[in-house]
DNA sequence: GTCTATAGGCAGATAGAC
DNA sequence: GTCTATCTGCCTATAGAC
C-alpha cells in the first residue's frame, strides 16, 4: 500500500519494519514487534498493510526507489568512475554502521520462504543495481580509469555479490571495519596499473 | 546433543534440519517440519534435542567438523594452491546445486536472532575457514603460484565473503551458473601475470 | 484511523503412558 | 524411544464499535 504522504503512519510503519527486517530477517519479526515500538495495536497495522506479504512488498519497492535516488545523487556528485564506486560501497558501509544488513541481501537469504511478489521485487532490485554498476564500470573502463578483466556486466555481478557477502561476514563478527577493508581491496583491484 | 552413533535418529534429524536451515533459515522451520518429514512426532524430537537452540548448535558443530574434513581431503588430493582454491569454491558450488545456501552464510544473515551459543559457533566456523584459506594463499604466494595484493589473512577474508555473497545473489536468481562465473573470476584475479 | 475482542492456527516445550 | 495429550504463548488476520 503506502499510498499516503510522507510522514504518515504508513511510512513510519515501513521505517520500523525495515529496521527489523534488516536485523532479524523478514520471518524474524511480527506485527506485534512493530505495534509495540509504534505505540499502536496490531489491528491498526492491518489497516495500513492488510497482510504481511503486502508490507514486505512495499518494503522492497520503497527501498529500491530510495536506493536508485541515492545512485542518481552519486552520479551527480561524482564524475569519475572510481569515486562513484567508492561512494557506492560507502552506502553499504553506512547501512552496516547502523547495525543492519543490506535489506535485499537479508531477504535474498530467506528468498524461498518469501511470498512470490517479494521474490520478484527482489530480483528487480538486484537487476537495477547491476545495471548501474555495469554502466559505471563500462564508462570507467572506456575513460581509462578502471581496468576490467571481463565484461562490465560480469564484473558488476561479482562486485555486487562480493559487497553483499562482505557485509554478511562482517556482521558475523560485528565488525564494520572488516567490510571497509574488503571493499577497499575489491575496488583497488579495478585500479589501472600504470 | 547428538551423542548417538551415526545412522541414528539424531543424525537423521540433523540431516533434515540442515536442509531446512539451508533453504528457509533457522527461524524459517519448526520441529513440526522435521517431524512430518521424518514420520515422528514433535515430542520425539525433543527427546533427541531438548531445545531448538541445542539443535541449532549441534547443526553448526557437525557442519564445521564435516567441512574441515573436506578441507583436509582437498589438502591431500591437490598439492597446488590454485587447484586447492578451485576445489574449495567447488564445495560451495555443490551446495548451491542442491538448491541450498551455505549453512553458515544463511545463519550469518539472521545472526542477531540466534541464541548466543549459535552465534559463537558461527564465528568459530568462519575463523576456521579463514585460517585454511590464509594458509593456502600464503603457500601459493610463496611458491609463485598466486599473486596477492595484500596479506594472506586479508585476502582470505575477502575471498570468503565474496564466495558467500556470490551464493546469496546466485540464489536470488535461482541460477548456480552465476556463482560459477563469479567464483571463476575471483580466483582468476589471484593468478600470477607472467 | 484506531480501538477491543476474538478467531484459528502454529510455535516450542513438558508430563506421563507404553 | 516414541507416543498422546496438553500447556502457554505468539502468530496473522478479521469483525465491528468508536
Amino acid at each position: 500500500m503506502a499510498r499516503n504522504k510522507r510522514g504518515d503512519t504508513a511510512e513510519t510503519i515501513l521505517d520500523i519494519a525495515e529496521q527489523l527486517a534488516q536485523t532479524l530477517g523478514f520471518s524474524g519479526f511480527s506485527y506485534a514487534d512493530i505495534a509495540t515500538r509504534l505505540g499502536l495495536t496490531r489491528a491498526s497495522l492491518h489497516y495500513h498493510f492488510p497482510s504481511k506479504a503486502e508490507l514486505g512488498r512495499a518494503l522492497i519497492v520503497r527501498y529500491r526507489v530510495r536506493f536508485l535516488q541515492e545512485l542518481a545523487a552519486i552520479d551527480h556528485r561524482e564524475t569519475a568512475a572510481p569515486a562513484r564506486l567508492r561512494a557506492y560501497a560507502d552506502l553499504y558501509h553506512q547501512v552496516l554502521r547502523n547495525d543492519r544488513m543490506s535489506l535485499c541481501g537479508m531477504l535474498a537469504a530467506e528468498i524461498i520462504a518469501l511470498p512470490p511478489a517479494m521474490q520478484a521485487e527482489l530480483r528487480t532490485y538486484f537487476e537495477a543495481n547491476e545495471r548501474w554498476l555495469s554502466g559505471v564500470l563500462r564508462e570507467g573502463s572506456a575513460a581509462g580509469q578502471l581496468t576490467l578483466r571481463s565484461l562490465p556486466e560480469e564484473e558488476a555481478r561479482v562486485l555486487l555479490g562480493s559487497l553483499e557477502g562482505a557485509m554478511l561476514t562482517a556482521r558475523a563478527f560485528a565488525d564494520s571495519a572488516r567490510f571497509a577493508g574488503a571493499a577497499g581491496q575489491l575496488l583497488a583491484r579495478l585500479q589501472p596499473t600504470p
